[in-house]
DNA sequence: CATGAATGAGGGTTCATTCAT
DNA sequence: TATGAATGAACCCTCATTCAT
């Protein structure tokens, strides 16, 4: 076998046994067993738990980064709503079609030591920021209503991490149609930020 | 010192560590040296570690229940709609107000083991379902527009987690008001949520 | 057992291997299966591998740093001479008394770790700093030829470690009377080889 | 490559970093990563890394073997003490030029296994037995006094050995003059300390 | 009630050696 | 000859739990 399918056929045990079990409960012992080699293999391709455990989630880290594009004006392109909420679809259908390392981002990932807890939050607020600059351009074009960005950003975030979390857990969403899930969250985001004269204080 | 003293004080330090390192980096050791105790006394009050850290989250599943009231329809009552922001400004006061056990709850309860994965799913589906109900009956009574109460029932989870998450994370929240943190989030949904002819689809 | 007891017996055992195996050919499991005791029991009274062979070896700077004596001058005082005859005289029949420990000094002690080669060049370097300032005073006062003192007091270490080394390799020498070992070492040192009619330069 | 020039390179690389390491810190990665070489090709030239380290030092210890020549009589031929000295002399000069061989000798060549340590037992052995027939013919021809020549042979080797350690651990001595230290150790050994107006028994 | 010494299973990691290519 | 991926025994250390005092 080549280098890089053995790395990725590791890559890809550790992460069903990490987000089954999550970090400190998944042993070396775990991916090697469950990939066939030997101890000192999984040595040879990572320099220990907590570096694969890091590949893993850097791999998701990089595709979310990858799907969020950063709004454009001017013709030729859809309206600055429009690509806010493709934004959001794209994150939510990246996540939703890696359940597992999804599940190991939401539900394992902090407490694996201090160092990468800091990394998870810088994460989490680089994206936070991100989306905080496409709210400040919607309220500055008057698409989107006075609110303090800071805090809507988090609240979209955690919409969105916590609805696909209960996809994750909940069978019976599983194969439930992406695009009403989408739909469903996208409304009950925008219908709250859109500027209206009949929105309540 | 009375056993029930002594047991609160265990239950505490247990808190303050848990929170701190997460179940997994803390031991008993971390435990009853903060307490000053022996380590056979820890197990006089506690059959095991993972009952400590049950205990804890116990006590916050419980005080999160009492503050959630369900909604009173009639005279003498505010209206359903208040009811719901009073249910979520009580949650968030809570939550905030116990930045540790909150942070426990957020970002180191899962992975202790399937037993208690579960137990914090069934946890969040109990909230979500009584949710539900509150939704379903505003929908009903024409005051919500019609939506998967499902889901939304998570988007407003969510939204409650990730913000309260973020204030605990972020020293420049700590000491923020936190009337404008639970409006700007009550905002957020509820604007959603409010029917009005209005809204965009 | 009480503690210090329990510590004495897990040093003396680390002792004997130490010096049969060498530090890096010894495990922790010689030491405990020879004390018969548990593996964590040994990390009760040791922080680690390295921290048993230092204490060992401690021990033994410590002895010999005691048994060296500074020269004193003055009636009542034996000459200076004689004082640095007792010092190697006292140093030999301490070596001797500890044959297992001065072998491991002798034979395993460089290579541990970069620190402990350092300490032990630096406990080294001690030791020939007090012999050359017994030498200089010896010239000084006319006892002693001049010489690179240095050098000479290498050569006096030397001879020690290599004689008290051979004894404790070579049965046939254990049990000789060691005032006999020790007179031929100090002539060697105080007259040389050369039959005195034919002196050299 | 032809064999005997990557057989020597090997060796010349496994000596360099044996003499920094030691033996068992020192890794087969440690030899083939110096030396640019797969891992496989090492035990091409080398049964396995115990067999390296005995390579090297068999050749230092073929080097000090030649280096001594046996005490010749008669006329033509040098006085025995002369013989003797020159020797010593030899064997420190070529100790000195090989630096790094000289420290793996002695300060990582005991411990590598039970079989190894009794080699070098036999070694100084042997170099003792030589040595002690060297004085038992000075002894008899009157040129050196009467003294236990075995013990007097290792109150010689030590003196070397220190003397030798000292200048390779010291940076000040590096460069010294050899001729100066040879001197020193050969008066230091001929002439003892003492004034000679008051030599003892 | 309280103590803390003792336990030992289990985890992460290293590294000399082998062997198919 | 040369390679380097693969092996797996062995090692150090941790820590939840027990139990005699």
């Amino acid at each position: 076998m080549i280098k890089a399918e053995r790395k990725a056929q590791l890559l890809e045990n550790a992460r069903v046994v990490f987000s089954n079990k999550g970090y400190h409960k998944t042993s070396i012992s775990d991916i090697i067993n469950k990939s066939g080699v030997a101890r000192g293999t999984f040595y040879l391709y990572f320099e220990n738990k907590r570096q694969v455990f890091e590949s893993v989630l850097d791999e998701l880290f990089r595709d979310i980064g990858d799907c969020i594009k950063t709004i454009q004006l001017g013709k030729g392109h859809a309206s600055p709503i429009d690509q806010l909420r493709n934004n959001v679809r794209s994150v939510i259908a990246l996540l939703l079609s890696n359940p597992e390392t999804t599940d190991l981002l939401l539900k394992h990932a902090f407490g694996v030591d201090p160092e990468f807890d800091e990394k998870l939050n810088q994460f989490y607020n680089r994206l936070a920021e991100r989306l905080e600059s496409s709210l400040q351009l919607g309220i500055a074009m008057g698409l989107l209503r006075k609110c303090d960005t800071q805090i809507v950003s988090f609240c979209i975030m955690g919409t969105i991490k916590e609805v696909v979390a209960s996809c994750l857990s909940d069978v019976q969403y599983r194969g439930k149609d992406i695009d009403l899930i989408v739909d469903e969250v996208l409304n009950f985001g925008s219908r709250g930020l859109i500027t209206s004269e009949y929105g309540n204080t």
